[in-house]
DNA sequence: CAAAATATGTCAACATGGCTGACGTATACC
DNA sequence: GGTATACGTCAGCCATGTTGACATATTTTG
Protein backbone atom coordinates (compact mmCIF):
# COMPACT_ATOMS: atom_id res chain seq x y z
CA UNK A 1 0.00 0.00 0.00
CA UNK A 2 2.87 2.15 0.86
CA UNK A 3 5.52 3.89 -2.34
CA UNK A 4 2.99 4.04 -5.35
CA UNK A 5 5.49 3.96 -8.53
CA UNK A 6 6.67 7.32 -9.16
CA UNK A 7 5.00 6.37 -12.60
CA UNK A 8 1.67 6.06 -10.82
CA UNK A 9 2.01 9.11 -8.72
CA UNK A 10 2.83 11.03 -11.81
CA UNK A 11 0.34 9.84 -13.69
CA UNK A 12 -2.64 10.97 -10.86
CA UNK A 13 -1.17 14.27 -10.41
CA UNK A 14 -1.12 14.86 -14.01
CA UNK A 15 -4.84 13.99 -14.11
CA UNK A 16 -6.10 16.11 -10.90
CA UNK A 17 -3.90 18.89 -12.29
CA UNK A 18 -5.48 18.90 -15.75
CA UNK A 19 -8.80 18.47 -14.46
CA UNK A 20 -8.44 21.35 -12.13
CA UNK A 21 -7.25 23.50 -15.12
CA UNK A 22 -10.80 22.02 -17.31
CA UNK A 23 -12.85 22.60 -14.40
CA UNK A 24 -11.88 26.32 -13.33
CA UNK A 25 -12.64 26.94 -16.67
CA UNK A 26 -15.67 25.59 -16.38
CA UNK A 27 -16.67 27.51 -13.14
CA UNK A 28 -14.93 30.97 -14.53
CA UNK A 29 -17.29 30.69 -17.35
CA UNK A 30 -20.70 29.94 -15.52
CA UNK A 31 -20.01 32.66 -12.78
CA UNK A 32 -18.58 35.19 -15.55
CA UNK A 33 -21.82 34.97 -17.76
CA UNK A 34 -24.02 35.16 -14.66
CA UNK A 35 -23.66 38.92 -13.78
CA UNK A 36 -24.86 39.97 -17.65
CA UNK A 37 -27.37 37.55 -18.19
CA UNK A 38 -29.57 38.91 -15.28
CA UNK A 39 -29.61 42.53 -16.82
CA UNK A 40 -30.16 41.28 -20.40
CA UNK A 41 -33.30 39.34 -19.32
CA UNK A 42 -34.92 42.41 -18.14
CA UNK A 43 -34.83 43.69 -21.40
CA UNK A 44 -36.18 40.58 -22.84
CA UNK A 45 -32.28 39.45 -24.62
CA UNK A 46 -30.24 36.84 -24.11
CA UNK A 47 -26.55 35.78 -24.20
CA UNK A 48 -26.33 36.00 -27.50
CA UNK A 49 -27.65 39.49 -27.57
CA UNK A 50 -24.17 40.53 -25.21
CA UNK A 51 -21.86 38.75 -27.67
CA UNK A 52 -23.31 41.03 -30.35
CA UNK A 53 -23.31 44.24 -28.83
CA UNK A 54 -20.10 43.38 -27.38
CA UNK A 55 -18.07 42.81 -30.21
CA UNK A 56 -19.84 45.47 -32.50
CA UNK A 57 -18.73 48.25 -29.50
CA UNK A 58 -15.53 46.45 -29.76
CA UNK A 59 -15.11 46.44 -33.42
CA UNK A 60 -17.05 49.63 -34.63
CA UNK A 61 -17.74 49.72 -38.88
CA UNK A 62 -17.16 45.48 -38.18
CA UNK A 63 -18.78 43.76 -41.16
CA UNK A 64 -21.64 40.86 -40.62
CA UNK A 65 -19.09 38.05 -41.67
CA UNK A 66 -16.81 39.24 -39.29
CA UNK A 67 -19.04 38.85 -36.43
CA UNK A 68 -19.67 35.56 -38.11
CA UNK A 69 -16.54 34.07 -37.62
CA UNK A 70 -15.62 35.45 -34.52
CA UNK A 71 -19.07 34.28 -33.11
CA UNK A 72 -18.79 30.80 -35.10
CA UNK A 73 -22.47 30.77 -35.54
CA UNK A 74 -24.75 30.97 -38.22
CA UNK A 75 -25.60 33.62 -40.41
CA UNK A 76 -29.35 32.30 -39.88
CA UNK A 77 -28.84 32.39 -35.75
CA UNK A 78 -27.01 35.89 -35.75
CA UNK A 79 -29.60 37.18 -38.15
CA UNK A 80 -32.20 36.73 -35.39
CA UNK A 81 -30.32 38.42 -32.42
CA UNK A 82 -28.83 41.17 -34.70
CA UNK A 83 -32.22 41.87 -36.50
CA UNK A 84 -33.61 42.43 -32.85
CA UNK A 85 -31.31 44.96 -31.80
CA UNK A 86 -30.83 46.74 -35.30
CA UNK A 87 -35.34 47.02 -35.08
CA UNK A 88 -35.05 47.81 -31.23
CA UNK A 89 -32.46 50.65 -31.82
CA UNK A 90 -29.20 49.59 -29.99
CA UNK A 91 -26.94 49.41 -33.55
CA UNK A 92 -27.10 50.59 -36.56
CA UNK A 93 -25.45 49.97 -39.71
CA UNK A 94 -24.58 51.33 -43.33
CA UNK A 95 -23.03 50.25 -46.45
CA UNK A 96 -19.19 49.80 -46.80
CA UNK A 97 -17.19 52.74 -48.17
CA UNK A 98 -15.85 50.67 -50.89
CA UNK A 99 -17.79 47.53 -51.33
CA UNK A 100 -21.69 48.82 -51.02
CA UNK A 101 -22.63 44.69 -49.81
CA UNK A 102 -21.13 44.68 -46.83
CA UNK A 103 -22.90 46.31 -43.81
CA UNK A 104 -20.75 47.83 -41.55
CA UNK A 105 -22.30 47.35 -38.02
CA UNK A 106 -22.17 50.04 -35.14
CA UNK A 107 -23.80 50.95 -31.80
CA UNK A 108 -26.13 53.76 -31.44
CA UNK A 109 -25.78 55.65 -28.32
CA UNK A 110 -28.50 53.26 -26.84
CA UNK A 111 -26.37 50.73 -27.36
CA UNK A 112 -23.12 52.02 -26.43
CA UNK A 113 -25.19 52.99 -22.83
CA UNK A 114 -26.12 48.91 -22.51
CA UNK A 115 -22.86 47.47 -24.10
CA UNK A 116 -20.94 49.67 -20.61
CA UNK A 117 -23.64 48.44 -18.68
CA UNK A 118 -22.99 44.55 -19.41
CA UNK A 119 -19.67 44.57 -19.73
CA UNK A 120 -18.81 47.21 -16.48
CA UNK A 121 -19.64 44.05 -14.87
CA UNK A 122 -17.78 41.61 -16.44
CA UNK A 123 -14.51 44.57 -16.72
CA UNK A 124 -15.03 44.79 -12.71
CA UNK A 125 -14.71 41.13 -12.08
CA UNK A 126 -11.63 41.17 -14.23
CA UNK A 127 -10.16 43.74 -12.47
CA UNK A 128 -10.82 42.47 -9.18
CA UNK A 129 -9.36 39.07 -10.34
CA UNK A 130 -6.68 40.15 -11.33
CA UNK A 131 -5.65 42.47 -8.58
CA UNK A 132 -5.86 40.13 -6.27
CA UNK A 133 -3.60 37.35 -8.26
CA UNK A 134 -1.02 40.55 -9.35
CA UNK A 135 0.87 41.44 -12.38
CA UNK A 136 3.07 38.14 -12.89
CA UNK A 137 -0.21 36.00 -12.49
CA UNK A 138 -2.07 37.73 -15.44
CA UNK A 139 0.62 37.14 -17.54
CA UNK A 140 0.17 33.77 -17.28
CA UNK A 141 -3.40 33.83 -16.93
CA UNK A 142 -3.34 35.06 -21.08
CA UNK A 143 -0.68 32.83 -21.94
CA UNK A 144 -2.45 29.96 -21.11
CA UNK A 145 -5.67 30.86 -22.24
CA UNK A 146 -4.05 31.79 -25.62
CA UNK A 147 -2.90 28.68 -25.80
CA UNK A 148 -6.12 26.80 -25.17
CA UNK A 149 -7.50 28.99 -28.45
CA UNK A 150 -7.21 27.81 -31.85
CA UNK A 151 -4.52 28.26 -34.02
CA UNK A 152 -6.16 30.59 -36.32
CA UNK A 153 -7.43 33.10 -33.90
CA UNK A 154 -4.42 33.44 -31.61
CA UNK A 155 -3.95 36.74 -33.12
CA UNK A 156 -7.33 38.16 -32.94
CA UNK A 157 -7.17 37.05 -29.23
CA UNK A 158 -4.00 38.58 -28.21
CA UNK A 159 -5.23 42.20 -30.00
CA UNK A 160 -1.87 41.26 -32.37
CA UNK A 161 -4.44 41.35 -35.04
CA UNK A 162 -5.21 44.58 -37.24
CA UNK A 163 -9.25 45.00 -36.15
CA UNK A 164 -11.81 43.72 -38.51
CA UNK A 165 -13.18 47.03 -39.72
CA UNK A 166 -10.01 48.47 -40.85
CA UNK A 167 -10.82 49.24 -44.28
CA UNK A 168 -13.55 52.01 -43.22
CA UNK B 1 -2.70 65.27 -30.96
CA UNK B 2 0.89 64.16 -29.25
CA UNK B 3 1.08 63.31 -25.04
CA UNK B 4 -1.97 62.36 -24.09
CA UNK B 5 -2.60 63.05 -20.36
CA UNK B 6 -1.28 59.71 -18.55
CA UNK B 7 -4.51 59.52 -16.88
CA UNK B 8 -6.35 59.35 -19.60
CA UNK B 9 -3.68 56.95 -21.39
CA UNK B 10 -3.87 55.00 -18.19
CA UNK B 11 -7.73 54.41 -18.43
CA UNK B 12 -6.77 53.25 -22.58
CA UNK B 13 -4.95 50.82 -21.50
CA UNK B 14 -6.65 49.40 -18.68
CA UNK B 15 -9.90 49.26 -20.48
CA UNK B 16 -7.84 46.99 -23.23
CA UNK B 17 -6.58 45.31 -20.92
CA UNK B 18 -9.85 44.04 -19.04
CA UNK B 19 -11.14 43.54 -22.46
CA UNK B 20 -8.53 41.25 -23.24
CA UNK B 21 -9.33 39.35 -20.06
CA UNK B 22 -12.91 38.99 -21.29
CA UNK B 23 -12.46 38.08 -24.83
CA UNK B 24 -9.82 35.55 -23.79
CA UNK B 25 -11.88 34.03 -21.88
CA UNK B 26 -14.77 33.97 -24.55
CA UNK B 27 -12.75 32.66 -27.26
CA UNK B 28 -11.28 30.00 -25.10
CA UNK B 29 -13.80 28.26 -24.10
CA UNK B 30 -15.70 28.58 -27.38
CA UNK B 31 -12.55 26.72 -28.95
CA UNK B 32 -12.70 24.61 -25.89
CA UNK B 33 -15.90 23.06 -25.72
CA UNK B 34 -16.17 22.23 -29.94
CA UNK B 35 -14.33 19.33 -29.40
CA UNK B 36 -16.58 17.41 -27.39
CA UNK B 37 -19.19 18.67 -28.98
CA UNK B 38 -18.78 17.14 -31.81
CA UNK B 39 -18.73 13.64 -30.41
CA UNK B 40 -21.42 13.78 -28.31
CA UNK B 41 -23.39 15.01 -31.26
CA UNK B 42 -22.94 11.94 -33.39
CA UNK B 43 -24.28 9.70 -30.05
CA UNK B 44 -27.99 12.55 -29.71
CA UNK B 45 -25.77 14.30 -26.57
CA UNK B 46 -25.16 17.55 -25.73
CA UNK B 47 -22.89 19.68 -23.85
CA UNK B 48 -25.40 19.38 -20.79
CA UNK B 49 -24.37 15.59 -20.92
CA UNK B 50 -20.85 16.24 -20.85
CA UNK B 51 -21.13 17.92 -18.08
CA UNK B 52 -22.98 15.17 -15.91
CA UNK B 53 -20.92 12.54 -17.17
CA UNK B 54 -18.11 14.77 -16.68
CA UNK B 55 -18.93 15.46 -12.56
CA UNK B 56 -20.14 12.13 -12.11
CA UNK B 57 -16.75 10.58 -13.18
CA UNK B 58 -14.91 13.24 -11.01
CA UNK B 59 -17.33 12.66 -7.84
CA UNK B 60 -18.43 9.11 -7.83
CA UNK B 61 -21.22 8.53 -5.74
CA UNK B 62 -22.31 12.21 -5.91
CA UNK B 63 -25.79 13.36 -4.80
CA UNK B 64 -28.00 14.50 -6.93
CA UNK B 65 -28.37 17.93 -5.09
CA UNK B 66 -24.67 18.75 -5.25
CA UNK B 67 -24.48 17.82 -9.11
CA UNK B 68 -27.31 20.41 -8.89
CA UNK B 69 -25.63 23.11 -6.87
CA UNK B 70 -22.30 22.31 -9.18
CA UNK B 71 -24.30 23.23 -12.49
CA UNK B 72 -26.27 25.90 -11.70
CA UNK B 73 -29.13 24.72 -13.88
CA UNK B 74 -33.19 23.60 -12.33
CA UNK B 75 -33.52 20.13 -11.49
CA UNK B 76 -36.12 19.67 -14.50
CA UNK B 77 -33.12 20.90 -16.59
CA UNK B 78 -30.74 17.86 -14.79
CA UNK B 79 -33.63 15.41 -15.09
CA UNK B 80 -33.66 15.47 -18.79
CA UNK B 81 -30.56 15.15 -19.36
CA UNK B 82 -29.73 12.70 -16.40
CA UNK B 83 -32.99 10.94 -17.16
CA UNK B 84 -31.39 9.88 -20.31
CA UNK B 85 -27.78 9.22 -19.52
CA UNK B 86 -29.76 6.36 -16.93
CA UNK B 87 -31.62 4.99 -19.59
CA UNK B 88 -29.17 4.54 -21.80
CA UNK B 89 -26.78 3.12 -19.42
CA UNK B 90 -23.95 5.54 -18.82
CA UNK B 91 -24.53 6.34 -15.00
CA UNK B 92 -26.18 4.48 -12.64
CA UNK B 93 -27.52 5.37 -8.86
CA UNK B 94 -28.37 3.62 -5.61
CA UNK B 95 -29.36 4.92 -2.33
CA UNK B 96 -27.45 6.69 -0.10
CA UNK B 97 -25.78 4.78 2.61
CA UNK B 98 -27.38 6.35 5.41
CA UNK B 99 -29.97 8.29 3.99
CA UNK B 100 -31.77 6.25 1.28
CA UNK B 101 -33.29 8.92 -0.03
CA UNK B 102 -30.32 10.08 -1.98
CA UNK B 103 -29.48 8.80 -5.14
CA UNK B 104 -25.78 8.15 -5.49
CA UNK B 105 -24.60 8.14 -9.05
CA UNK B 106 -21.60 6.57 -10.67
CA UNK B 107 -20.84 6.31 -14.37
CA UNK B 108 -21.14 2.93 -15.29
CA UNK B 109 -18.28 0.94 -17.54
CA UNK B 110 -19.85 2.71 -20.97
CA UNK B 111 -20.55 5.91 -19.01
CA UNK B 112 -16.90 5.49 -18.08
CA UNK B 113 -15.28 5.00 -21.49
CA UNK B 114 -17.55 7.88 -22.97
CA UNK B 115 -16.00 10.00 -19.97
CA UNK B 116 -12.86 9.32 -21.34
CA UNK B 117 -13.06 9.73 -24.74
CA UNK B 118 -14.40 13.13 -23.95
CA UNK B 119 -12.46 14.74 -21.80
CA UNK B 120 -9.41 13.22 -23.40
CA UNK B 121 -9.60 15.76 -25.84
CA UNK B 122 -10.78 18.73 -23.65
CA UNK B 123 -7.20 17.16 -21.58
CA UNK B 124 -5.07 17.01 -24.48
CA UNK B 125 -5.79 20.77 -25.01
CA UNK B 126 -4.81 21.73 -21.75
CA UNK B 127 -2.15 19.87 -21.58
CA UNK B 128 -0.46 21.39 -24.70
CA UNK B 129 -1.26 24.56 -23.31
CA UNK B 130 0.04 24.16 -20.06
CA UNK B 131 3.06 22.80 -21.87
CA UNK B 132 3.84 25.70 -24.14
CA UNK B 133 3.15 28.29 -21.43
CA UNK B 134 4.97 26.74 -18.87
CA UNK B 135 4.54 26.69 -15.07
CA UNK B 136 4.78 30.17 -13.60
CA UNK B 137 1.73 30.95 -16.23
CA UNK B 138 -0.19 28.00 -15.07
CA UNK B 139 0.34 29.24 -11.62
CA UNK B 140 -0.91 32.41 -12.88
CA UNK B 141 -3.87 31.19 -14.26
CA UNK B 142 -5.20 29.36 -12.04
CA UNK B 143 -4.79 32.24 -9.54
CA UNK B 144 -6.88 34.53 -11.94
CA UNK B 145 -9.34 31.79 -12.70
CA UNK B 146 -9.68 31.68 -9.29
CA UNK B 147 -10.24 35.24 -8.47
CA UNK B 148 -13.15 34.92 -11.47
CA UNK B 149 -14.98 32.48 -9.50
CA UNK B 150 -17.94 33.57 -7.14
CA UNK B 151 -15.97 33.18 -3.90
CA UNK B 152 -18.52 30.44 -2.69
CA UNK B 153 -17.10 28.03 -4.83
CA UNK B 154 -13.72 28.59 -4.55
CA UNK B 155 -13.14 25.84 -2.44
CA UNK B 156 -14.70 23.47 -4.85
CA UNK B 157 -12.43 24.73 -7.78
CA UNK B 158 -9.63 24.58 -6.47
CA UNK B 159 -9.66 21.60 -5.25
CA UNK B 160 -9.22 22.40 -1.31
CA UNK B 161 -12.97 21.27 -0.45
CA UNK B 162 -13.32 17.58 0.56
CA UNK B 163 -15.27 16.07 -2.36
CA UNK B 164 -19.08 16.24 -2.31
CA UNK B 165 -19.98 12.50 -1.85
CA UNK B 166 -17.91 11.74 1.13
CA UNK B 167 -20.00 9.74 3.11
CA UNK B 168 -20.36 6.68 1.14
C1' DC C 1 -46.23 8.65 16.69
C1' DA C 2 -47.73 12.35 13.85
C1' DA C 3 -46.23 16.30 11.51
C1' DA C 4 -42.88 18.77 9.12
C1' DA C 5 -38.84 18.94 6.44
C1' DT C 6 -35.86 17.02 2.89
C1' DA C 7 -34.23 14.56 -1.46
C1' DT C 8 -35.77 13.58 -5.53
C1' DG C 9 -38.89 12.96 -9.49
C1' DT C 10 -42.48 14.32 -12.89
C1' DC C 11 -45.81 16.80 -15.91
C1' DA C 12 -46.65 20.77 -18.61
C1' DA C 13 -45.62 24.89 -20.91
C1' DC C 14 -42.51 28.25 -22.55
C1' DA C 15 -38.08 30.89 -24.23
C1' DT C 16 -33.46 31.16 -26.08
C1' DG C 17 -30.35 30.15 -29.29
C1' DG C 18 -28.10 26.80 -31.81
C1' DC C 19 -28.77 24.05 -36.46
C1' DT C 20 -30.00 22.69 -41.70
C1' DG C 21 -31.89 23.68 -46.20
C1' DA C 22 -33.66 26.49 -49.65
C1' DC C 23 -34.16 30.65 -51.91
C1' DG C 24 -33.73 35.93 -52.85
C1' DT C 25 -31.34 40.48 -53.71
C1' DA C 26 -27.80 43.69 -54.38
C1' DT C 27 -23.29 44.58 -55.74
C1' DA C 28 -18.66 43.50 -57.41
C1' DC C 29 -15.52 41.33 -60.47
C1' DC C 30 -13.76 39.12 -64.78
C1' DG D 1 -23.12 39.55 -69.22
C1' DG D 2 -22.25 35.87 -66.30
C1' DT D 3 -20.36 34.36 -61.95
C1' DA D 4 -19.04 35.11 -57.36
C1' DT D 5 -19.77 37.41 -53.03
C1' DA D 6 -22.13 39.71 -48.90
C1' DC D 7 -26.06 39.50 -46.79
C1' DG D 8 -30.99 38.52 -45.72
C1' DT D 9 -35.16 35.59 -45.04
C1' DC D 10 -38.52 31.79 -44.46
C1' DA D 11 -39.44 27.50 -42.35
C1' DG D 12 -38.69 23.92 -39.28
C1' DC D 13 -36.03 21.22 -35.94
C1' DC D 14 -33.37 20.33 -31.61
C1' DA D 15 -30.98 21.10 -27.11
C1' DT D 16 -31.24 23.15 -22.98
C1' DG D 17 -32.47 26.54 -20.01
C1' DT D 18 -36.74 28.48 -17.26
C1' DT D 19 -41.24 28.56 -13.96
C1' DG D 20 -44.92 26.41 -11.48
C1' DA D 21 -47.41 22.75 -9.52
C1' DC D 22 -47.72 18.39 -7.61
C1' DA D 23 -46.08 13.42 -6.09
C1' DT D 24 -43.30 10.03 -3.37
C1' DA D 25 -40.14 8.20 -0.21
C1' DT D 26 -37.62 8.90 3.74
C1' DT D 27 -35.68 11.32 7.64
C1' DT D 28 -36.07 14.45 11.40
C1' DT D 29 -38.43 16.67 14.99
C1' DG D 30 -41.84 18.13 18.47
Amino acid sequence: MADLKPGVHQLYLRDEELRQGIELLFYAYRDFTAGPDAILAKLGFGRAHHRVIYFVGRYPGIRVGELLAILRITKQSLSRVLGQLLREGYVAHKPGPTDRRERRLELTPTGIELERQLTENQRARVAAAYRAAGAAAVEGYKKVLLGLIDETDRARASGTAPPPARGR
